[in-house]
This record gives C-alpha cells, structure tokens and sequence, in this order.
DNA sequence: GAGTGGTCTAGACCACCAG
DNA sequence: TGGTGGTCTAGACCACTCC
C-alpha cells in the first residue's frame, strides 16, 4: 500500500496539521471506510511518514471531532456516523469554510462593505476603546441557498497594510483568505456565545417569527502573536433552524 | 526558590494536567504576579520536575484559558486580565465546579431525585433507544444564592453498580463525583448548544420575563473508553442575564 | 502472552525577537 | 548574536484488552 504519506507541498502548516487533512482524506476518499479498524499506531506513523507523537496529535483532534474513536488496548476505528449537520466550536472556521465542511454550496447575499468610524456605540460593541476608522463588512451567508447566518465583521484599518486594501471585497471571498493575503494570519478566537430573540432584522432576514430565539457569536480574532490586539471582531448570528451549534467539552487535558 | 515542583500526592491524573493545576496555584498565590515574565520553558520544565513536553502541554491550555500569554522569541507571561465572570465551553466542569471556580458559593435548591421509565418522549428527547430505568435529578444551581442554573440529568440505571446507589443524593452533591466513586469516570461531553425562549417554568425559576433568550446546553457524557454509550445526559439551562458562556476557539491544531 | 493505545522523556533543530 | 518559544523525532515504559 502505497500514496498514505502526508502530502508536503501544500502550504507551510503544522505536520499534525497536515497529518489531519490527510487522514480525513483517507476517510472521506473511502479509503477507510466507517468502523474500519486504522493500523496500530507505529505503522501508521511510518506509513504516513511522521513520528508516533505527530500522529496521536492529529488523531486527537479527529477523536474530538468525532472522526474517529480510540479504544485502549483494542486500536482507533473510524466512527460509523461521521458527518454532522452542525457547527463545532473547537476549530475557528471561516464562514464559507464552515458551509463548505458540511458539503454545500457557500454563498452570500446582501454584501455590504464601507468604512466607518469609531463612536461609544461601536467601542461599548466591541468593548474596545477605538483610535481609527475600520472596515465594517456585513452580509448574510447561505448554504446551498438557504440563509444560515448573518455576519458583521470589522478589522480596524490601522492593521491592514493600505486603508483600501479590502476595498474590492466581493460577496463569495473569504476574510479569513484575504487577511492572510495581507500579512495577518488568524490563528484564534475568543467568542462569547448569547442567546438573542429574533427582533425585526433578523426576522427578516431568516423569515422567521419575531422572537424566534438565535444564537449570536461575538469573537475576538487575534493573529499568531496573540499580541493583545484584536485584529477583526465578528458577530455571527446562526439561523437556529439550520445551523445547530455544538462542543466537545474535556473534563481533563 | 523551592516549593515550584508538581506535586505528586494528588490522585492519579495526567502529569500535564498536574502541572497545570500547579501553575495556576502559582498564579492564583502571587507568585506569579500578572504581566510576570515565566523562566524560560527548559528552565522552568526542570523546576517543576517535569519535561519540556509535559509543561508545553500544560501552558496551551492555559493559554486557551487566557491565563497565560506566549510571545515567541520573547517569552511566556501572566495575563494582566485573569479572572473572568464567564463559563468556559472547553474544560468540562460539574455545575459546582464551575461556580465555585468563579470564586462563588455553589448551591441547590428544588432537589427531585426519582426513578423513570422511558418512553417515547424521553426517547426522542435524549435521541436514544433506551432500554430500561433511569435515574433522573433536577435541581437549580445558585451561586452566592443566586440562581444560575437549572440541571435536569438522566442516568440510566443499568449503568450504576446497584440499583439505588445514588438514591441519598443530597443538593450540595456533585454528580460526578458521586459516579466517580460508583466507578464511572466521566472524560468527555458533546454538548449542543440551543437557543431558547423563557418558557413559565424559566421565567419563574430565574425570575426572568418570559420569552427572555437563554441557552440550553443538551449534554451526553461518556466515560474514558468512549464506548459509543452515554453514561449520563444532561440539559443545562443558563440564567444568561447572570451567566456568560464563551469558548476560545483555534484555527489550527 | 501478544498487541494495542496511554504517558512521558531527552534532545535536536528551526524561526523569531531583542540588544 | 544570544535567548526564546515552535516543531518534530525516537524510543522507553506502562495499562489495558483480548486470545
């Protein structure tokens, strides 16, 4: 058996990382099919060509996303029901992304982009004093056609590399694509999750009743150096009759 | 300086974990006052008596956690802003876990502990084929008094060394260590997360208006070797005029 | 007893940031 | 230029499950 090595020419990641993309292409290709058995942990690190620690950490990750299962003394089985209508918390994902992970068609409606500047409701918003103008981009993203949540982002100006370098944003790219294309690469996020009642907005929006209750995501994105510095605020609120949100919650490390 | 090595009389968790809990007692002591530099990673592995490996993993969380800072080729620091009026998704906490980690009184009140027999609708609300008895517990968590949160939990019997086992559960009991002693570890939880309009039995147990948004957290629990059965399902109502949930979230592993 | 995942270590090398 | 965190490896040993 041959063509299991991770694949390096893809871009610079972490090999766990890498390792992680490969193995999921090895379930979704059906290579592995749902409750087969992987090989024992050595033989899999040498078939993929990567250590026994690099390895466990990218099954880890799969365990939680409920890829895969692991049973001490007996081996690592892919799950039988591996795909999910529903939205992890644990891994940052563009929206697009998220849309795409769950096999459908990304879309966006209603794409509006300015610049705005910064008043006490916008920093009492994003709980930040502000010191410059910033980027405000909101649209309502769909799935496959349908509304599944409607998102406003703002990244202060001051962090892009020109103040017109986001200008030409169009309804189908990525933020997460286009920040990194500018120099800033977002590599976590705070979020703070709030229930809300659909008020006139949303209800529209979504063609749901007023009062519907949703989900809001607030998130803090920052950039590699953590650096105290937000680098873009979002607001995402998730059609709750779509979208389901969900965790896996560790009770240790 | 002596006295920074892990501690080993604890019980018999990961060392990671256990150097973890070390440094947040040397954070939450003053040792480590806020905006403190840490000794190098080498240097500080050897102090607590663990490896490079072993402290990295613990750092992470902590990061995740927001109580520690890491900037590359500069070093590791105490966050300025440490304790937070909010509930992280990450870490899996019994209720009184959670409350008393928010530096508050944990408490109970309107305690029913009873036996169920399924039927279709605790089928379809667990989403689950049940086969016989459950023990089933609601109760309201109070923090310095307040009420927080109500917690209604299901256990199934079978699951449980003798029938009555947990038939004296008292309010200031904590499940999980009540299954703990049972034999029934709890590792890991996949919650959902639900939005939810305050229904009469919401709004009078939290004093809220009705139709204030709040959230469910629906939670099945499983024990170390996953085993692909529940061992405890639970649903979590939030007070969220008195609770934040948030979640860190990272783009990468 | 044989094989599996679970844990932990020692150490090499690299990329980044400061002086 | 020197020290920091970031990455990755090889391998030892243990605990569990099954035959």
């Amino acid at each position: 058996m041959v063509g299991w090595a991770v694949q390096d020419k893809r871009e610079r990641l972490p090999l766990a990382e890498r390792t992680l993309v490969r193995l999921k292409q090895l379930v979704h290709s059906g290579v592995l099919q749902p409750g087969d058995r992987l090989p024992a942990e050595p033989e899999l690190a040498a078939r993929l060509g990567v250590s026994r620690p690099t390895l466990r950490a990218a099954i880890a990750q799969l365990v939680t996303e409920m890829v895969l299962e692991r049973r001490r003394g007996v081996g690592t089985f892919v799950r039988p029901h591996a795909p999910r209508f529903s939205h992890g918390l644990e891994r940052l994902l563009g929206t697009g992304e998220s849309v795409e992970q769950l096999g459908m068609r990304a879309g966006a409606v209603n794409l509006l982009v300015e610049h705005v500047e910064p008043d006490a409701d916008l920093e009492a918003r994003l709980e930040c004093r502000l010191e410059g103008a910033l980027l405000h981009i909101s649209r309502t993203r769909t799935a496959d056609g349908q509304r599944v949540l409607h998102c406003e982002e703002w990244v202060p100006l001051n962090v892009l590399p020109t103040t017109r370098a986001l200008d030409d944003f169009s309804d189908s790219d990525s933020l997460y694509d286009r920040l990194r294309d500018a120099g800033l690469e977002i590599a976590t996020a705070m979020s703070k999750i709030i229930p809300l009642a659909a008020d006139p907005f949303v209800s529209a929006t979504f063609d749901l009743a007023r009062g519907t209750p949703v989900v809001l995501l607030r998130q803090w994105h920052y950039g590699r150096g953590s650096r105290d510095r937000w680098v873009l605020y979002s607001e995402n609120i998730y059609n709750s009759t779509a979208v389901e949100l969900h965790a896996v919650r560790r009770r240790e490390l």
